[in-house]
DNA sequence: ACCTGAACACCGTTCAAGT
DNA sequence: ACCTGAACACCGTTCAAGT
């Protein structure tokens, strides 16, 4: 049997993450899976946070640069911020442990540092562009957590569009309470609010 | 021994939640607390599942409404959403409970309707009314993401602050680096934020 | 240096059996 | 109707012992 070194055991991790989840990542499946009792996992990598570390370590080695696209300041901005939204949904697991390890100011990062570039060459400087970054940061954020719950929803539980439904509230118009009863696009929600947001910080409707 | 019914059940299980968080709460564990055995508690609530349901119900009857302040339309608006961001923050228990539960949307729904409300009466309706409401929400969930996040992060993690300090670019101007390596005042950028968003959803800046 | 086996202190859950 | 005890299939982790 090849020796269980930290690379085969990090990558016989992942490859259980990616399977099952992280949930299903336990010591004495990995150490099945590397072909060793799960004492050894222990003497080559530590303790299951320990192993959680390094899985993360190597998950986050692997992501791409956030790029900007676009010629004009806001469009590049706007690129941005789809940029990291569309990296944090296609790396749930990594979104996942960074947020058990406390880690997630590590990932998000790169794109804050990337849309911090971003609002500088569209003009806004020192304190404002911290707090105008922010501002965005926290609206891409909110996209994140309200869509991944969505995803999380499990099969028993209500929708928000079935509450609307269910709503019996005469002081809501029936045509408003009818368009919150729909499904939202997010896609064009997310855009839209980036948007309006941008304009206003960036002081150009 | 008083009978180990579902009410003493639940009270028993949301003591050890308030004491521990959800993680500390087991179905042994519990049932000691009851004075009953484990497999009791089977009996009278069902699976592990079933008791963290049963917990979150009792948990959003003690919930009091979101009331909206203040005289002017858009005053109110920011009224209700900083008390959406208030409840959330003073219910961190609930909100893991719904996120593992997949239940967060009838968590939120409350504020939801209450902005809704608010933003009718600010004079946008229809369609319109229903993505601003959407754009507000993310907007709020993203501070509460991100706020969680920094409250959870473990003692040997860097911070977004370190990361800032230690990040060596000659594109970004050195003072808004500075701005960036400075902690936010989070209260500060909440109303600075959804203030942004509303002046340009309102279209009165 | 690298690995095993036994052991400890936990989990959630089922089910037959008792009163 | 309400509860117990035994049992099953899991966990993470430690530590002495082997090569």
């Amino acid at each position: 049997m090849a020796p269980a070194d930290q690379q085969r055991i990090v990558a016989a991790a992942r490859e259980l993450i990616a399977a099952g989840g992280v949930d299903a990542l336990s010591m004495r499946k990995l150490a099945a899976e590397v072909g060793v009792a799960p004492t050894a996992i222990y003497w080559h990598i530590g303790s299951r946070e320990d192993l959680l570390n390094a899985v993360l370590d190597a998950m986050i080695g692997d992501l791409p640069p956030i790029a900007a696209r676009g010629s004009s300041p806001r469009a590049r901005l706007v690129s941005v911020a789809r940029s990291i939204r569309d990296q944090v949904r296609g790396t749930t697991d990594a979104q996942q442990l960074a947020a058990e390890l406390g880690r997630t100011a590590e990932l998000s990062f790169p794109g804050q540092v990337a849309l911090t570039r971003e609002m500088q060459a569209a003009g806004v400087t020192g304190s404002d562009a911290a707090q105008a970054v922010r501002a965005v940061l926290f609206l891409v954020g909110g996209f994140i957590l309200l869509e991944d719950n969505f995803a999380h929803r499990q099969p028993g539980s209500r929708t928000t569009q079935e509450l609307w439904d269910a709503l019996d509230d005469d002081t809501i118009d029936p045509a408003l309470r009818k368009a919150m009863a729909k499904p939202a696009n997010t896609d064009t929600l997310f855009d839209y609010a980036v948007d309006r947001l941008l304009a206003s910080v960036l002081g150009s409707m």
